[in-house]
DNA sequence: GTCACTGTACCGTCTGGATGGTACAGTGGC
DNA sequence: GCCACTGTACCATCCAGACGGTACAGTGAC
């Protein structure tokens, strides 16, 4: 037992730094194997097919920022904020290793678009849950959009670093979020 | 001469439609040529190579988008809002048609993430002048990032249609945009 | 006006390399 | 003994790009 559940964790890193660096289209097996250490045979072990490892991608995605948000939700301050808040947080507090995972989106888009369905219903959970607090909706989606935009805008490095300041963002997001009226 | 001009632009919408619809990873030269109603010789006759195809369709994008920034700014009325108003008016106003040319972007990045270096400094400058005449600038990059998160999400088809509504969502934009501080 | 030539806009075929996936025998740690 | 692999061999398919060729409109010299 070659410490099996990181291995797994460690090709799902992996194929996700070979969609940050050379792009989606140069995702294979075979480049993930050599990247991760491993042969191809080990790979398809872990993921029995390309399809699955994609799926895995995007599973582990969306599974890593509900845990956050679940772990940020118990913080006693953060209660006292608005549900967008925590939304906003979460995305604020990635790590950069965590940020690229949503290069998974990506990865999954180029491979076949109907990969992200789940996506789509874990997306429409977050949008759901950013207006249900306020009786500004529409402006509470103004925010999560902004903090999507900031989130794909970095995820391709399209942000420009000179015009703007992603913590400063994130603070202004926030602060806007907290006076949503209640 | 069978009208040259229009046969290339349509090869270049029958590849983001391809993009569309299948993925960017399944956007290849023979693809494109049987969807247009070419031969690959004809197509390789207008973009010697993938790469072209790829640059030219991101430079369309970009062109198409900058035409109707320059039409917007012309028109009288648009004239009193501050710069950050066009902006988010030309990314409403879009034909479903154009609006799709935004997946060049992730056809780009699939390909060679480093095809995106001009959209990069086009998405900079549009920051830059958003920025610009406005002594809160944060906000108006906000608004700016809110209406790239719709561009995106609206592009993966990840946009919860149940919960939001584009042109509720475009026109609070605009109504924020016109609070700015001058 | 016709002839030689040029440039444009393609078509059809081919090749070398990459890719997803299969199969299976072996191996080393626990 | 079985789990987690390695390594090799292999196959069918796909793909970018090169290449040779075709059709034809236009041009300019004579």
């Amino acid at each position: 037992m070659n410490t099996p559940v990181s291995t797994r964790q460690k090709i799902l890193e992996t194929a996700v730094s070979i969609v940050d660096t050379n792009g989606a289209a140069h995702l294979t097996i075979d480049a993930v194997a050599a990247a991760a250490g491993l042969s191809k045979g080990g790979v398809l072990y872990h993921f029995p097919s390309k399809r699955a490892l994609l799926e895995a991608m995007l599973a582990l995605l969306m599974e890593t920022s509900a845990l956050r948000l679940e772990k940020l939700r118990e913080e006693p301050g953060v209660q006292l904020l608005p549900m967008i808040g925590p939304l906003i947080m979460a995305e604020q507090e990635q790590q950069p290793k965590q940020r690229a995972m949503a290069l998974a989106i990506l990865a999954a888009a180029a491979e076949d678009p109907s990969l992200l369905t789940p996506a789509r219903t874990y997306i429409a959970e977050r949008f759901r849950e950013a207006g249900s607090d306020t009786t500004d909706a529409q402006l509470a989606h103004v925010l999560l959009l902004a903090t999507e935009g900031l989130r794909f805008l970095d995820m391709l490095n399209l942000l420009p670093d000179g015009v703007t300041n992603r913590q400063q963002l994130f603070a202004r997001l926030l602060e806007l979020s907290r006076e949503l009226p209640r």
